[in-house]
RNA sequence: GCUCCUAUAGUGUAGUCCGGUUAAGCAUGCAGCCCUCUCAAGGCUGCGACCCGGGUUCAAAUCCCGGUGGGAGCACCA
């Protein structure tokens, strides 16, 4: 046993020890030294003995003389250890080569974008830009009696506004003809089939694994009745499936359709096309064409992975890696428009822009940033386990983002009248933000102003108060109005200390206070929404809309109109 | 019912593939202190976790087996 090595191993233990208040352990050491010199692992049984002595030893002293030790030998030990550098952004991707990484976000314009779709959005995206590659924005529009054109322009405006920046952008319906081509090849190569079942039929034979008599045609039969979807069946009489294995455990597998008709008018392919591609075999062909390398999307589409590698196989193309990720939806925020549009109908909710919803529209209003989003989705991570987020990790990326840039300003809520007999001044100079130079204010003042009953005691004569940028007060009387007389300007930290707005010139707006729509019970939360009356400064009127403000000691808010603000956060 | 995915502090995650260098890292939350004419931001400190049970191994959050909880799919929606 060389020396070198039973200096290294007493290092390890005092260091160890001093770490862990004087004592170590031999199994502990054991696995440190094994973690750096890999080479000793087969040599277990000879190190053991050793390190177990060592270590005894190092425990035997007390911690003074293991410090006293740690100075002379090995004092590199006393230096804090550096953190470990976290990595950042997304995991790597497995066969990903720098500048070539092609990926896609293929939304369906069937309704507004909300904070699922700048998950996915994101994500893709990150990792484009991440290998210095190409992204793809893709309307998967293969449903006409979904899509909408008001949906595909307000998923535009959305991600414009996420600062989501796009290679290249087109619809899945622009490819139709490929559809056709692909369908056609795989009914002449036996791999599909025309079904005219009954749909109830077809979903119990899938549940029943049992294949049904359509699929026993041969290729002819199939060729006329492809040829017979043109033009001659109606919706629903007949549809195409790919030969899967009607045995699969993975029910996707069940001979899925491929294509299906559909009379409704396209949003803009209007009734050129009566035959559309389902989703498996429009996303399987779009991203095969389009060059994806890589395509992630959430997790409820993992059990098509294998479809989408099937039919890929089958029509001899290339095949993109595939990656899942959670759905991201916020506790008592729903996303679901099946949840979202009775509330609208009920009148609940007023709209898709609602401050209550996590809609990219209501996110905004709120007066959440682009970057704030981002930054949060980043720290959510690529995980496939449940995600519910708590709004409270968003609003924390976002304090910091809007911080410095809200101005500070008073605002009273629960207004109280107060008047100060013996003030002289006329006016006060206020600084904009505490530490950043955003300019300075002048409020005009004369005796009368509001304060908030919230920061009166229950009774409240002769307690001092300190009214931010004027001076301390001593209060004398508490009626419907509180009278109180100036007591000078020094500064007595233990003064509570608070906000004010003259009431010569007060105004008055109205401050909405978004909360979660439903409770723990799922329940709707009938005070969800709070609309309060409050008064702020003038200078609030010199604000333009969509600015935010912090007003002081009451949160983060944007200026939504002149007589109205959101309140964004604490 | 069948199939798939998933499980780390109050919450969200890193680490898991390839067992040891981390008696588990970060953020948020909470508590305290500093800074400050805000209950903000910033700085510092503290609190707090490997779902359960077996097994393999000198060594398991990590590998294997068996449970349990949560989610999803079984559409002519995507």
């Amino acid at each position: 046993m060389d020396e070198n090595l039973r200096k290294e191993i007493r290092k390890m233990a005092l260091q160890n020890a001093y770490e862990h208040g004087g004592q170590t352990r031999d199994k502990i050491i054991l696995g440190k030294i094994l973690g750096v010199k890999a080479e000793l692992r087969n040599q277990i049984k000879d190190i053991s003995p050793i390190i177990t002595e060592i270590v005894d030893s190092v425990n035997g002293l007390d911690s003074e003389l293991q410090k006293k030790e740690i100075e002379n030998e090995f004092p590199e030990i006393l230096i804090p250890k550096e953190k470990i550098e976290e990595r950042e952004g997304l995991p790597e991707l497995k066969n990903a080569i720098q500048g070539k990484v092609v990926t896609r976000f293929p939304p369906e314009p069937n309704g507004y974008p909300h904070i699922g779709h700048a998950k996915a959005a994101i994500i893709n995206s990150e990792y484009a830009k991440m290998y210095g590659g190409k992204f793809i924005l893709r309307m998967d529009d293969t449903n006409p009696e979904a899509e909408r054109m008001e949906y595909h322009a307000a998923i535009k405006v959305g991600l414009e506004w996420l600062g989501i920046k796009f290679d290249q952008v087109k619809s899945t319906s622009d490819d139709m003809k490929i559809f056709y081509e692909k369908a056609i090849e795989l009914i002449d190569s036996d791999r599909a089939y025309i079904c005219t079942c009954k749909r109830e039929d077809i979903s119990k034979n899938r549940r029943e694994r049992i294949a049904c008599k359509c699929s026993k045609k041969d290729i002819k039969d199939n060729q006329k009745n492809w040829e017979k979807m043109r033009e001659k069946f109606k919706p629903g009489e007949a549809i195409v499936r790919f030969r899967g294995n009607m045995e699969d455990d993975n029910a996707v597998m069940r001979d899925p359709v491929l294509l299906r008709i559909i009379e409704e008018k396209h949003y803009t392919q209007g009734d050129k096309y009566r035959i559309w591609p389902s989703y498996d075999f429009a996303v399987a062909i779009e991203d095969s064409i389009d060059g994806v390398t890589h395509a992630f999307r959430s997790k409820e589409f993992e059990l098509r992975r294998e479809l989408i590698d099937a039919l890929l196989d089958a029509l001899k193309m290339r095949k993109p890696d595939q990656g899942f990720f959670s759905r991201l939806e916020f506790k008592g925020m729903p996303i679901s428009k099946r949840i979202i549009k009775p509330l609208i109908e009920e009148g609940k909710v007023s709209w898709y822009d609602d401050p209550r919803l996590p809609t990219l529209e209501a996110l905004r209003r709120r007066g959440i940033r682009p970057e704030a989003i981002r930054k949060f989705i980043m720290s959510l991570g690529l995980t496939k386990a449940n995600t519910l987020a708590p709004f409270d990790s968003l609003e924390a990326f976002n304090r910091k983002i809007v911080d410095s840039e809200s101005i500070r300003l008073f605002m009273v809520a629960n207004p109280k009248k107060l008047v100060i007999k013996n003030l002289t001044k006329k006016s006060v100079e206020i600084s904009n933000h505490p530490v950043i130079d955003m300019g300075k204010r002048t409020i005009e003042i004369d005796e009368n102003f509001y304060i908030s009953s919230d920061d009166l005691k229950e009774n409240p004569i002769g307690t001092k108060l300190r009214l931010l940028g004027i001076g301390n007060i001593s209060i004398i009387e508490n009626n419907s109005e509180v009278i109180a007389e100036y007591i000078g300007d020094e500064d007595q930290s233990e003064i509570p200390k608070i906000q004010w707005v003259p009431i010569q010139n007060a105004h008055k707006i109205k401050m909405i206070i978004p909360d979660i729509l439903f409770n723990e019970n799922e329940e709707f939360n009938e005070d969800s929404l709070k609309e309060i009356d409050v008064y702020t400064e003038p200078y609030y009127l010199e604000l333009k809309d969509g600015d935010m403000i912090q007003f002081v000691r009451f949160g983060y808010c944007r200026k939504d109109a002149q007589t109205q603000a959101i309140f964004t956060h604490k």
